[in-house]
DNA sequence: CTGTTAGCGCGTTCAT
DNA sequence: ATGAACGCGCTAACAG
């Protein structure tokens, strides 16, 4: 059992030594050509060189290379929700950068497995790679210690983690809860909700729902009467909590739509602001079941995030620069990766609001 | 400029050298040790090579083991569009299979640009992974030359691709368009529009809709009268061809709700039968756009695939088991790693029918 | 049981 | 302008 493979189909690639048998020359003139040093090679010797590749196929061994030179170009990308569009939408960022800069991404998916992070990151230096990228969860410092500061360089996506420094970029948060939060002021509403996951443990959602409370107190109060901010916490993994707190939220906007009968504009409806595109799905499936297909007349829903259903619910969302981050945490892992040696740096981008339906009746 | 990183930020890993220098013994009784050849070691020289290895907190370096040995425990995962869901939930499975294999996946997400899938094949061959797993898009054999049959070990993911011999693991796509079907047809649909993307190309797309007609044809005339059915090509990439499919698709949908009014039951509207979820989306969004928020009541939408937004729209779909695509797919390349020799295999999985109010009103 | 030796495929002095 | 020799970190004979 576990024989090596009956090497009959794989007809062994060809190594240097081969091509410079072929060219009947020394491997060291083959290295030459094939990291570019051609003025260092004569013309004749260049085209004999160039035959015997074309002949034999060959492709330089990076494994190979990589040892030798003491770096491989490989950087590790450490995911934890594949599942999430928001990721996905970086990852092409970050394919797009990598292939501008000439590194191969590992990407690693965690799926949301605290256990898997570790392990994945564990294998990362294994590879040896030159650089990390990490959109984490659970991950403290601890974990995250063959990285960073002492280990290699290691570059944030969307969330900090506890203790450790290190360049972060992701969305500028409090400006779009901000943005939000102002937008459905704007608009006229009053009672808002703004629902998030457990946030203590997350920086960006921490700060998003900071932002929001702020916003809201920082309003003045008008004709429409003064503005109410609710902050709901909604456990996705957890049924029993999320129940419980949608309960909360169907009593309160039976609440409203009964208390402001009569009421003008949007100051009777309820806005819901959810602080991501997995929450206000879960809040858009909910409302559904319960009030049935015209759920949007009493409510309305915004959210952090536009995931590919926004438009076809007509819901108003605040779009991250997705790609965007990715590009640029890929070009600051680069520079560190050169040896820049600067404090850890914040990247912060903006979002923009597309206003829907949702909140422009 | 692109100057070496000035080291002091990486203290350098420690080497198997360092270990043994360190437990003061050979190399060769750290490279048992790490291979788990317990039984060779004295207890005595095993407990100090584990001291060793925990003070320099040593990870053996995998690219140094791959050159020796020639097997690097890599395999490439060449993805055409990661936009997809489907996509992505083959890759849970793939993750899954690779962690239980001891494998690693180097992930390459083409972002459906024929280039790309060719930079990538290339690029993988030269880190010299053991296997490819293929979802392409463009590529014909030639694209595939280092892959496959002369090559190194290859299964492909949903499509097949002209002129290749591999294993292949996927839907059963003959029996889900059938699944579709009938059940359209046992709902008292007549007219049945299959929508698809240019099909000529991507084998599954051709199966399915060969699968769709026949399951039309076969289908005996019963009082509600005989089957219609109209397969409609939808380039996704193409919007004036979008368009003018699309303006087909109204004057039928328009014609048959004049023509059939007063008629009973679902014999009045009309079906589509999406192939795959972004055709379904582009439908919907389109339908929306032209008959209202209550384009349903006009329009009964099947679709292959099974989006986050079905259930919050409420239309039936087809499941494919994605997860098991993908964890079967790295069985079988885990197999002719190992040096199996059988033909080339067909893994044909079934969908799963999960009816919603779209057809069932 | 343990250490010595010889490469894996490649890049890099250092001669020539 | 070109090639020989050494070593990257590790495994695999082959001795002891």
């Amino acid at each position: 059992m576990n024989a090596p493979p009956t090497s009959p189909a794989t007809p062994r690639r060809a190594t240097i030594t081969d091509v410079a048998r072929e060219a009947g020359t020394g491997k060291t003139s083959i290295s030459r050509y094939l990291n570019g040093e051609m003025s260092v090679l004569s013309p004749e010797l260049r085209a004999r060189i160039e035959a015997a590749i074309e002949r034999l196929d060959y492709q330089p061994n990076q494994m190979a290379r990589g040892l030798k030179r003491g770096r491989n170009r490989l950087i590790g990308m450490l995911l934890a929700d594949l599942t999430n569009r928001y990721t996905v939408e970086v990852l092409q960022g970050v394919e797009a950068a990598c292939h501008a800069l000439g590194l191969m991404p590992l990407i690693c998916h965690a799926a949301n497995e605290v256990e898997m992070e570790r392990r994945y990151l564990q294998l990362l230096t294994t590879y040896r790679v030159e650089g990390v990228i990490v959109n984490a969860l659970g991950v403290r410092e601890e974990t995250l210690r063959p990285v960073g500061g002492g280990g290699i360089p290691a570059v944030l996506v969307d969330r900090s983690v506890e203790g450790l420094v290190a360049d972060i970029v992701g969305l500028d948060n409090r400006a779009a809860a901000e943005l939000g939060t102002r937008h459905l002021l704007d608009g006229g509403f009053r009672d808002i909700w703004f629902v998030v996951q457990p946030f203590e443990q997350v920086s960006s959602r921490r700060l998003r729902e900071a932002a929001f409370r702020e916003a809201m107190t920082a309003h003045e109060t008008t004709r429409a009467g003064a503005a109410r901010p609710h902050t709901l916490v909604l456990d996705l993994a957890d049924p029993e909590q999320s129940a419980r707190s949608l309960a909360q939220l169907d009593r309160a906007i039976d609440a409203a739509n009964h208390y402001h009968a009569g009421a003008v504009g949007n100051a009777a409806r309820v806005a819901v602001f959810a602080a991501n595109a997995p929450v206000a799905l879960r809040l858009a499936l909910h409302l559904k079941a319960r009030y049935g297909a015209d759920w949007q007349a009493r409510v309305a829903l915004l959210s952090i995030d536009d995931p590919e259903w926004a438009e076809l619910t007509g819901i108003t969302t605040i779009r991250q620069p997705t790609y965007d981050i990715g590009y640029r945490a890929v070009e600051f892992l680069h520079e560190r990766i050169e040896g820049v040696q600067t404090g850890a740096r914040d990247c912060l981008l903006p979002g923009e609001l597309i206003v829907r339906a949702s909140t422009s009746g």
